[in-house]
RNA sequence: GACCCCGUCGUCUAGUGGUCUAGGACUCCGCCCUUUCACGGCGGCAACACGGGUUCGAGUCCCGUCGGGGUCGCCA
C-alpha cells in the first residue's frame, strides 16, 4: 500500500470520548502497520460551538494513549480563506447557488413535512431564483447560505467495511456548503482539507455513512479522486445507544483518572470492532501495530463492556514491572497523603516491595491508596468487623508471645516468621488461623491483604514488633 | 416516517459450505491452591433471531420477515 495517510479529526465541542479514542486508535495503528502518517486535525469551523480550551485535553488523551501523531496539527479555523476559494469555484461552476431562506423558515419547514409524514429535505425554493433576483438581493445586503446542487442520478463508493454503498441522489438534498458568513460547513470543508492534505484512507465511525455520500459528491463535483473510507462500527452504552458525553458517559481522561491503564484501554478498544482472529486478546500497542488488518474490521456495533475493560487493566497492571508500577502509584500515594515525594525517593526499594505485594490483587492502579496506607504510617483503626473475630481476649496473649518471638529472630524472613508463628501455635496446640488472623489484623488493621508472611517482612521486623505489641496492650485495654 | 448499516453465548468475538455435538475472552457458578483477599489451575452454565430458498450438505450463499443501531442541522 503506498503513501498511506490517515487523521483523525477531533471536534472540540467535548472531550475526547472512546468512539473518537477508538476511532483514533484504528488510524494510528493501520497507518503504523504500512509505514504511513497519521496526522490530527482539529474541526472547529462552527465558531459558537468549538472551545479552544477543550483543545488542549483532547491532545493530551491521545498522548496518553502514546497514539503520537505525524507533522503539524491542522486548524480548520485558520484555513477559511482556502475553503472559500473552493466554494466560490462551486458556485461560479454552477455547482451551488445562493440560498436566503433564514433558519426560521427552514425549521418551520421541517417541521410541517414531518407533520406531513413527507420527508423533510429542502424545498430548493431558492434554486429557482434568477440571477437577476440573487444579485438584487445580494447586493441589497441580504445574507445567503450556499447549497450544493445535487444532480440526477445515484452516488456510490466502496467501503472497507461493508462493500459497495450506493445512495439515490433524491435521499441527499442540496445540503448547506457555505453558511451566510461565508463560512464552510463540515461536509465542505472535510473534503477540501481531505483533499488537499493528500489523505488516502478515512476510517471514522459508521454514523459518518451519509456524510460520506455527500462528500463522495463532492469529490465527483470537483474531479477529484475520493480517499478510501471503512466505516467502523460504533461503540454502544449497554443500553444500546451510542456512546454520548450528554448521557453521562465518560471520556477517556474520566478513565485515565479511575486508574486505568492506557495500554488496557488501547487494548480494550482495539478489541471493540476488530479482531486478530486469534484466541489470545491481549497485546501491547506495539503488538497491535504488528498485527493490524483493516480486513478484519468488523461491520456490527459493540457495546461497551467496562467489566471487561477492568478485567484487562488488572491483567495490564500484571504485567508491568515493579519499577512501573512504583513510578504510578508514587504520585498517588502523595496525593492521598500518606507519604511524601521525598520520603519515597529514598526508599524506593520499600515502595517497589510495597507495590510488588499489591500488583496481582490490583483492578485500578488507584487502589493502592486505600489498601496501602498501613505500609507508611501507624495511624489506622482495626477494622471493626475483624476485631470482634480476630481479636478476642486471648488474642492478647498470644500477640505478645508472638511479638516475642519474632524480636527474638535473628534473621527475619518469609520462612523465619512463617516458622516462629508454626512453633507458636503447635505448642499452645490451637491452629495457625487464632494467631495469622490476630497478627493481620494487628499490622494492618485490615482483614485482607498480601501474603502475611511477605507482608510481614516488608513491614521490617521491628515495625512488626511494635504493632503486634501495641495491639496486645489495646486489646486488654477493652477488657 | 424515509434512507442507510447491522444481526453467533448477557457482553466482546472466532467461524469464509462438510473438520460445528459452534472455539476463545469477560461476567457468573463449582472445585483445587491458599487457614485472608487476590493471582494461578481445572471444570461448568450460556449463542448461530425467524421463515423460505440454493445445495448431497448451510452459522457460513440468496430472498423475505422480525429485531437493533445510525442519519435526516447555516453541528461535527
Amino acid at each position: 500500500m503506498s503513501s498511506v495517510k490517515v487523521r483523525i479529526a477531533p471536534s472540540p465541542t467535548g472531550y475526547l470520548h472512546v468512539g473518537t479514542a477508538r476511532a483514533a486508535l484504528f488510524n494510528y495503528l493501520f497507518a503504523r502497520h504500512n509505514g504511513g502518517k497519521f496526522v490530527v486535525r482539529i474541526e472547529d469551523t462552527d465558531t459558537r460551538r468549538s472551545k479552544p480550551e477543550l483543545i488542549e485535553p483532547i491532545l493530551d488523551a491521545l498522548r496518553w494513549l502514546k497514539l503520537d501523531w505525524d507533522e503539524e496539527i491542522v486548524y480548520q479555523s485558520r484555513r477559511s480563506e482556502l475553503y472559500g476559494r473552493y466554494v466560490d469555484e462551486f458556485v461560479k461552476t454552477g455547482r451551488a447557488y445562493y440560498c436566503f431562506c433564514t433558519p426560521e423558515e427552514l425549521v418551520a419547514e421541517r417541521e410541517q413535512a414531518r407533520a406531513e409524514k413527507r420527508n423533510p429535505a429542502y424545498s430548493r425554493k431558492c434554486l429557482s431564483l434568477s440571477e437577476d433576483e440573487v444579485q438584487a438581493r445580494l447586493k441589497a445586503g441580504e445574507k445567503a447560505a450556499i447549497r450544493v446542487r445535487i444532480p440526477e442520478g445515484e452516488t456510490s463508493y466502496d467501503d472497507i467495511v461493508s462493500g459497495h454503498l450506493t445512495k439515490q441522489n433524491t435521499e441527499l438534498e442540496d445540503f448547506i456548503v457555505a453558511r451566510s458568513d461565508g463560512s464552510a460547513t463540515y461536509n465542505f470543508a472535510v473534503v477540501v482539507d481531505d483533499h488537499e492534505m493528500g489523505i488516502s484512507h478515512v476510517l471514522r465511525g459508521n454514523d459518518h455513512i451519509t456524510n460520506t455520500f455527500k462528500q463522495v459528491h463532492i469529490y465527483n463535483a470537483f474531479g477529484w479522486t475520493p480517499p478510501v473510507f471503512g466505516h467502523v462500527p460504533l461503540i454502544l452504552r449497554p443500553d444500546k445507544r451510542k456512546v454520548s458525553k450528554r448521557l453521562g458517559d465518560k471520556d477517556v481522561g474520566e478513565y485515565r483518572n479511575e486508574g486505568i491503564l492506557p495500554g488496557a484501554m488501547v487494548n480494550y478498544l482495539s478489541l471493540l470492532g476488530w479482531s486478530p482472529k486469534s484466541d489470545r486478546e491481549i497485546y501491547t500497542l506495539e503488538e497491535l501495530v504488528g498485527l493490524f488488518d483493516e480486513t478484519h474490521i468488523n461491520a456490527s456495533n459493540a457495546i461497551f463492556d467496562e467489566e471487561k475493560l477492568l478485567a484487562f487493566n488488572k491483567t495490564h497492571i500484571q504485567m508491568m514491572t515493579d519499577h512501573d508500577l512504583a513510578v504510578l502509584a508514587a504520585p498517588l500515594l502523595v496525593e492521598a497523603g500518606l507519604t511524601t515525594k521525598y520520603w519515597l525517593e529514598t526508599r524506593w526499594e520499600y515502595l517497589r516491595a510495597v507495590v510488588s505485594l499489591f500488583k496481582d490483587r490490583l483492578t485500578r492502579v488507584s487502589e493502592i491508596v486505600e489498601r496501602s496506607g498501613y505500609f507508611f504510617a501507624f495511624d489506622y483503626t482495626y477494622d471493626e468487623k475483624a476485631e470482634t473475630k480476630s481479636f478476642p481476649p486471648e488474642a492478647a496473649d498470644l500477640l505478645t508471645d508472638l511479638a516475642g518471638r519474632f524480636a527474638a529472630l535473628t534473621s527475619f524472613t518469609v520462612e523465619s516468621a512463617e516458622q516462629a508463628l508454626t512453633a507458636l501455635a503447635e505448642e499452645r496446640e490451637i491452629k495457625k488461623a487464632k494467631l495469622i488472623h490476630p497478627a493481620r489484623l494487628a499490622v494492618s488493621g485490615m482483614p485482607v491483604g498480601p501474603g502475611l508472611y511477605e507482608m510481614l517482612v516488608t513491614l521490617s521486623q521491628p515495625v512488626v514488633v511494635e504493632r503486634m505489641k501495641k495491639a496486645a496492650a489495646y486489646i486488654r485495654n477493652k477488657q
